[in-house]
DNA sequence: CTGAAAGCGCTTACAG
DNA sequence: CTGAAAGCGCTTACAG
């Protein structure tokens, strides 16, 4: 029998581990922390594959193990349709005893194709520090994106790369993308000025992007409609019953943040609301609880409030009652984005929902049709925004 | 001259957007959202790489530009020492002209080195969905992990590969190391009876886990001292005047839950405090606040509080306030992590700061030393944690 | 349906 | 210091 598969296990850790030997050494932090090294348990040699010292069969290995040519297992791997059913088991049988994997490096070599895809999420305006990751990791949009994306791939067994990046670091990142290291990218890109997405572009290599550029590029993009999304807010707060509307923007150098704005002011302004209080957020919670505790300062009897993303409106929530005022009674909330951050407000948040997670799987579905076929014209997909109407308003 | 390089800006596009065609679709979610389709901006065609049909150049063209032979292009490129330094220039000269980059499967075939790393997220008790993808990307610890890693593993231009995963998924992982892709990986596993670590360990592929394994294992790993940071809460706790003091968990089935509360209670237990209620919560900000709600229900005299996590200490301080404690006369409040969340709490949360982004960064430098030792004995680090006062307590 | 052979684009001894 | 040649581990026309 040739050696065992991978998934076999190893010989069990039997010993403990050796004492602490407390060499303290300093920390690389302002924290100074300190820390211990010591030896490991020593149980085992680093690698167990019996015999072959780790590495992996090769095709011709398995090819000899079957008694058939390497073309022929090639294709069985590949699900040729072609080969006969007791070969085909021979082979696998010799594949399962081999515990052969193929080798990425060589497949991709000849078929030019990486089965991987790029998540690139570009935030042009921060240093690419922790902050900036904190941001990223703490966002339930990147989340929901990620996830969409995932299962949208996964089937396809295509892996995605997520790779963060500012505007340091464009060239990294470009330079990662022609080396062929994936087939496409998916590129989550929000402010206007961001040059990233027309260099990927002009790469030529397959993406789309997560919303219309700003300005007009020949790529495919999936986008929510923004400014209908703002509207059903403000007809709501209308419903409802406000009569004093007032809202809480994103950042204006983004289409998510102006089209917001935008769309629930000139809805309003059709209606005779001219005047609408506005103050700039920039989606944090933080910046949420900031921007409406002024504008409560600045315009104490609003009874209506818009803000533009669902983590703002939890800060927003947290000033509307600091400041004694209660929700919905007095001051009407409605979010955007219906992400988990809606579920984690006190009173239960009303919210625009933006389906994110189908929004991603688009955009894989889309740019997998760019690979599977180069030529293939640009398009755009636009999802509609829906009312969720909780506790807030 | 040779074609340019990708950096070069393709022709801008000009042409506005062709009309929406407005065919509408049946979304595919639950919340079946409209969507439009409409052909994108057409203003070039897809690749622009110049007579090239986007092909990237080879190393052989690019030692023809040269005048050199492919040999003498791969030295430079890889820095080998040996080369004129006129020779030198000519073939940067031709690399810049003709914009070439090396295709890294046909290097990594030969090198078997992918220079990159997996992170891999372990989450086994999970199902794969977007609840856990939302956990994920909603905790800043795991942000705080990928800075970390990030900014040790940049210098050595060694690319990063996020992979979450939970149990349903391990094979598919383990595949994935297997295949080459990745040349060590980064294992943040978190629970007891997690499998992967072992499975990893057994792959024979260089790896550091992020936490000391719950069963032995030969494997290289760092911590924090958990305990010895739980200790620190229940002095400060102890020197500011409490003497009811309580704790809320984190899961039982992880050290960072068991360890931190089994530091907690020991410590003060050798005190004389052997009645110290506590209660086993989950990490999240809604977990930390109904644990603290039970606590202070089923004992009301309660007046300091340990609490596991800063997520979980955040949803805790909204319950203590609610239930018309002040924080922290009435009860005082102590985390664990000095994450983001610490500095959203209100009050500013005192806490246990674990330098996550440090340990993160030493997994990676541990990682890279294993990958270029292959026979390097496992070897473990431990950082300290440290009291971070704020206004909690 | 199967195999022998060429070739994907690099790196690296080995000569010179 | 440089080049000719072998070879990394696959896939895929091309014959048979």
């Amino acid at each position: 029998m040739a050696a065992p598969a991978a998934e076999a296990p190893g010989p069990g850790g039997r010993g403990p581990e050796s004492a602490a030997a407390g060499r303290s050494a300093g920390g690389r932090g302002p924290e100074s922390a300190l820390r211990e090294i010591r030896a490991g348990a020593i149980t085992e040699p680093m690698n167990t594959r019996a015999g072959r010292g780790g590495q992996n069969p090769t095709m011709d290995q398995v090819a000899e193990a079957a008694g058939v040519s390497r073309a022929t297992v090639s294709r069985v791997i590949n699900g040729a349709p072609s080969v006969d059913a007791k070969i085909r088991e021979m082979v696998e049988r010799a594949i399962a005893e081999t515990g052969y994997v193929p080798n990425v490096a060589a497949r991709s070599l000849v078929t030019r194709k990486s089965n991987s895809v790029a998540l690139v999420i570009s935030e042009p305006d921060r240093p690419y520090d922790a902050s900036f990751l904190n941001r990223i990791f703490t966002d339930p949009y990147f989340g929901r994106i990620t996830a969409g994306a995932t299962g949208a791939l996964r089937p396809h067994d295509i892996h995605l790369v997520i790779i963060p990046t500012d505007s340091t670091d464009h060239h990294h990142v470009l330079r990662y993308l022609r080396q062929g290291h994936v087939d496409g990218v998916l590129l989550i890109s929000s402010h206007d000025e961001d040059p990233l997405p027309r260099q990927v572009h002009d790469l030529g290599i397959p993406a789309v992007v997560s919303a219309r550029p700003a300005s007009p590029l020949a790529a495919s993009f999936v986008d929510v409609d923004q400014r209908l999304g703002a509207r059903l807010a403000a007809e709501h707060l209308l419903a409802r019953g406000c009569r004093r509307l007032a809202t809480i923007s994103g950042p204006l150098d983004m289409p998510a943040g102006l089209d917001r704005l935008d769309g629930f002011r000139s809805y309003l302004a059709n209606r005779g609301y001219t005047e609408v209080p506005s103050v700039e957020g920039d989606f944090t919670r933080g910046g949420g609880e900031d921007c409406a505790r002024r504008l409560l300062t600045d315009h104490p009897d609003i009874d209506g409030l818009f803000v533009a993303s669902d983590l703002m409106a939890e800060g927003a929530l947290r000033a509307v009652q600091d400041l004694g005022r209660r929700v919905p009674d007095d001051v009407a909330v409605v979010g955007f984005d219906d992400s988990s951050a809606a579920l984690d407000c006190r009173p239960l948040l009303t919210t625009i929902r933006q389906p994110v997670e189908e929004m991603a799987a688009e955009m894989a579905e889309v740019l997998m049709a760019h690979i599977a076929a180069p030529g293939r014209l640009p398009r755009s997909v636009t999802f509609q925004p829906t009312l969720v109407i909780r506790e807030s308003a």
